[in-house]
DNA sequence: CAGTGGTCTAGACCACGAC
DNA sequence: TCGTGGTCTAGACCACTGT
């Protein structure tokens, strides 16, 4: 039966199982550009004769990343590199009931100084150069989420609200497309709060309605925080799930 | 090397694969008092012996209860059923920041009629008879969260303020020590809410003060609905985590 | 040290989808 | 019919824990 675990794969990481290896070299052959979004990978022994591997070891790999939702499999077809959704669609199909017919508005997009929360989730220093940008999210007309997100402003450099209109305000499309990211949401925090003037007038509500704001940190594939965002949403039809 | 899925297990199932069926046995044995909460499972030799199937096929029926919570697992020691652990608390870890030095206390339990949401999520037909409970959780002595649960009168029939207190106001264990039932709580909803008079009162806030609904079902290990809840919490310290 | 969970392999068969 | 993912096995070695 071969004497297994041979240590064989000569990769520079010390204490990661052989399938966690294998998670990161198709990470890392992702982000190279070497299978584009929708595209098909190697089937699981071609990846495995790859990797000097066995099959079992390569599918322990790629299930935790269809797990988190960067790669997608069916049977009898194939494994896929998962389409970049749009950041703000993915959020109202967790929202119990039928959200259709929703679409985005880009309010704003302007340099600005970090917030304490942004700052720190970014794991930049408080007063750090940001760009802000705001959304507006409706559903059938009506206006339903503000979505205020954050980037660091010295490494989206050239960004600017034609980029993000272009990507129809799909801020994940501008990262991959313009800058050549793909990024993944972390679990998000939950907080309620009142929706105060500015955001009352944008959701045609009053300013002492409860808002639910579901706050998350996209991260590069390696782990490093790239955008903070806050979706601030109306939940007097519908509840948040997840 | 053998010839592999011989199908010989001849469980009543018919098409859920090897790993399931070991899954519903494990179940089916906790849910019989096999083992205690606590307590260690056999070896995951000695239970693919049991029930003669390989080590690797126990192993992933045990990981997908790891991961239902149902048990827990310590390298080199065993495996273990979960202790049933507070059903406010494990909600409060789920806090950002330290929440330290809490505790919870009954304010009521009565009969009731079931409001819409609660019967829905139970299964039960509007206007059943329910029992209602009440709590409050405070944190280092300052009110936190109120927590409304429901449940049906026919199932629980018994059930009073004293049962209830007996086991320091943790109704998972009441629900495992006086009617022998293990649930484990489903993926949360989320709403925003004013807190109202009423909450406003025993959380000493403000009636127009933004609380954090979380709603769960609680479900037996057949997926049955047992309890409806929901957790109303201030968010304006710390948020929600999941 | 023995026993447990954690990982890995080589090989096999099945179910599904496309051709 | 062929290739893919999905499942399963028997056996092996490693890492950790408690004695």
């Amino acid at each position: 039966m071969a004497q297994a675990a041979s240590r064989s794969m000569s990769m520079p990481l010390g204490r990661l199982p052989l399938y966690g290896q294998v998670r990161e070299r198709i990470v890392a052959a992702i982000e190279q550009g070497e299978w584009e979004a929708g595209e098909a990978l190697p089937s699981e022994f071609e990846l495995a004769d790859r990797f000097r591997v066995s099959q079992g070891t390569v599918r322990k790999g790629l299930d935790s990343l269809v797990a988190d939702g960067v790669l997608t499999r069916r049977q009898g077809v194939g494994t896929f590199v998962a389409e970049t959704g749009d950041d703000w669609g993915s959020a109202l199909l967790r929202m119990t009931g039928p959200v259709l017919g929703a679409s985005v508005e880009l309010l704003a997009c302007a340099r600005g100084h970090a917030g304490e929360e942004a700052a720190d989730a970014l794991g930049m220093r408080h007063g750090a150069a940001l760009i802000q940008i705001t959304r507006l999210v409706r559903v059938e007309g009506a206006p339903f989420a503000v979505i205020e997100s954050a980037v660091s402003a010295d490494r989206f450099d050239g960004l600017d609200a034609r980029r993000i209109k272009q990507a129809n305000c799909n801020l994940r499309a501008v990262w991959l497309r313009e800058f050549g990211l793909r990024v993944t949401p972390s679990a998000p925090l939950f907080r309620a709060s009142l929706a105060g003037r500015d955001a009352a007038r944008l959701l045609s509500t009053e300013a002492v309605s409860p808002l639910l704001d579901v706050m998350t940190v996209a991260e590069a594939l390696n782990g490093e925080p790239i955008e903070w965002s806050v979706m601030r949403v109306r939940t007097d039809i519908f509840a948040y799930r997840v």
